[in-house]
DNA sequence: CGTTTGCATTACGTGAACGTCATCTACGTG
DNA sequence: CACGTAGATGACGTTCACGTAATGCAAACG
């Protein structure tokens, strides 16, 4: 079973994607799987990266922007040139991921002293209530 | 100019996005600018809203899952009804974030490793081309 | 050997999030 | 008062990311 290759609907319910969604990102050029006759069958990388794409997802990137940092992950699958073009590229989005982050911490925090606020008024409720009897 | 009150036309400016997208963002409820006669003057609840919405959109929320959220930001302006709900909510929502942050901490770091070992195929290519001299 | 099962292709449909265009109105200005 | 400017209101168009048939093919099964 896992002799590297997976057929599609191994593939759907490991990751719980649609045949649809995998058929969608080969045609997109994300996924590049091999055929046996006409079947399709996933490998190793095409697993990786669909992890990647899934990632990529829940971060709202659009699937463009996703293959092109796929093509990041994956230099090494091809020649070296251009190299350091892709250095930069790869460093750019390093310092967007960082920005993403400080901005996330930002939210966390003010939704934690949303709580914090919250609850103060919950027993001030309280108080009143007591007050009240 | 700042008497708490803006144009469409200045929002638009300040935070970078169309009338249109405003006034979508009115019909679905994410917005509550008030009338000056036919005019839509938006408050800085309006503007907090839309920072909110903006953020939101970064991370990949759908506008209705942004509205949600809203609601959390406001329960001040009304009643404290079902605040525990609310609260469960909340805290369910800053757990999510959180692993949110946790996977993109992972990101970066993977992408951190693959530039360390892009640096070090070049440095062999460097040594390559010194040796065939 | 017919049929079900699994996957393929082709093509049209759909919901979200706006863009774009036409038309209308109210207001200030020369 | 004519006119430009800002904003409002439909209504239709568009892009993305798939969903949903309809149809076909090939191996597996009873």
């Amino acid at each position: 079973m896992t002799e590297d290759l997976m057929t599609i609907r191994e593939m759907c319910e490991t990751y719980d994607v649609t045949p649809r969604t995998l058929r969608f990102y080969e045609a997109k050029e994300l996924l590049f799987p091999i055929r046996e006759g006409q079947k399709r069958l996933f490998t190793k990388r095409d697993r990786a990266r669909l992890k990647l794409i899934l990632r990529g997802k829940r971060f709202g990137f659009s699937l463009e922007e996703i293959r092109q940092l796929l093509d990041l992950y994956h230099v090494g699958d091809q020649q070296m040139t251009q190299m350091t073009r892709t250095f930069e590229i790869a460093r750019e989005r390093l310092a967007d991921m960082e920005a993403r982050r400080e901005e996330l911490t930002q939210a966390i925090d003010d939704l934690k002293e949303q709580l914090r606020w919250g609850e103060k008024v919950i027993a001030s409720m309280k108080n009143e209530k007591k007050a009240a009897e």
